[in-house]
DNA sequence: GCAAAAGTGTTAGGTGTACACCCATGA
DNA sequence: TCATGGGTGTACACCTAACACTTTTGC
């Protein structure tokens, strides 16, 4: 063992968890069970062990919080200020993670006092919470903009104007249905299926798959297609 | 002070100093003086304090290795694998700094054991330095592509085959002179001096400055031009 | 005069974006 | 029959990328 010198520090990881549901997002909000700040809004959040990974400890917190298994996570970054939490010098690491909110095992909610709030109406949050929300929507922004993100967050089945309103709602944007239509069908990685989805309209819209072995294949060639023009 | 029952970590930042000379990238990089792998090529690495942030921790380390103030860093991510590092538990932050070859102080490198060396000649650095240099990369350039990166690499007075070799280097790729003037002349954010450079060639290139008040206006009307399409 | 690097414009093809109407269905 | 949301194609402007020759000057 070396380094026995140096200062240590309290490492927490917090988790920015994203679900979309009725062509809206939703950022899944708890409140502080703990003090300091005991009762207010907060990201998930947890304390990493000595024996796991940043990454493995995100992954086991977002677990702990939503039953999800599989999830796919991306570091948003290290937040080291000094007097970031209040309630000691914490350096926290947040993680971005979208979720499929039919999924999601909505007891737990009750149980870790969670509640899924619209991105729209997020207010303020505990500590530099806001600050990785907002850094985290733009590295999720950026992905978007190049893959059809957000397989993650659909339902295996969905429509083309689901697709379109999960975009929308990352960009905060309306796009013209015809130009994401085209753009879709260019990348060819969706399949049509024959079953429609009624709900939502009289004439139904065509629910799709994703095929995966396509995208994969695309993304080994180093393909990318601009979704949205962003930059 | 809450949290006090929460396991404590060794934090550490880890500093991807770059810079820019005869038309190639170099990293600085040290031969590390204590062990573990004393001796062995890393990066510049150094701890935070209790009552430092990280970014100055970043700042006052890449300062301590190259005596320069006033450099701009932009975090890379925070490396939490378990046995990422051989001689303790210890989560790391990278930075990287772009800096002025001509600026630096060249006795700091005897003293920290620190050598320029080329980009593309980087072997095998310890621990997951290589995947930090790496994902720095990507970093820079993806924000070469849609802004000028490099005013703080190059000198005051720079020329344009000095400017489009940077960017050469940045991507490792060639591009067309005509294109890239093009490109910066709709930019209007240079300004041409009267003077020439007569070291590269009989017939010399002018110096150009970056005006940096037309630089930051267009900044501010969310202005971004694409360079080099890479994505 | 000649080698070596600096400097300079144009064009064709592709991509982004704006745009309007018909269709299917339940009520 | 009508209101609602689903589905479809094109034209124009702009941007990217390809491309070749002249200029200057030290030797």
């Amino acid at each position: 063992m070396y380094y026995q010198q140096e200062a240590k520090f309290i490492v927490a990881v917090d988790g920015i968890i994203l679900g979309f549901r009725n062509n809206e997002l939703y950022v899944l909000i708890t409140k502080r069970i703990f003090e300091p700040l005991k009762g207010k809004r907060s990201l998930m959040g947890g304390f990493p062990r000595i024996h796991e990974s940043l990454d493995e400890a995100a992954v086991r917190v977002i677990h702990e919080y939503t039953g999800l298994k599989n999830i796919r996570i991306e570091q948003v970054g290290a937040y080291g200020d000094i007097d970031r939490d209040l309630g000691s010098r914490v350096i926290s690491v947040a993680y971005y993670a979208l979720i499929n909110m039919e999924q999601y095992d909505d007891k737990l909610n009750r149980s870790h006092h969670a509640e899924w709030v619209n991105i729209k109406n997020i207010g303020k949050l505990v500590l530099d919470h806001n600050r990785m929300l907002k850094d985290a929507l733009k590295i999720i922004r950026r992905r978007a903009a190049t893959r059809p993100i957000g397989f993650d967050l659909l339902p295996q089945k969905f429509t083309l104007p689901q697709f379109q309103a999960l975009y929308e709602a990352i960009y905060q944007t309306a796009i013209d249905k015809r130009n994401f239509r085209n753009r879709i069908q260019q990348m060819d990685i969706l399949e049509k299926l024959d079953e429609k989805d009624k709900l939502n309209s009289k004439k139904g819209a065509y629910y799709y798959i994703f095929n995966k072995k396509k995208y994969d294949m695309l993304l080994e060639q180093g393909y990318s297609v601009s979704f949205i023009h962003i930059f």
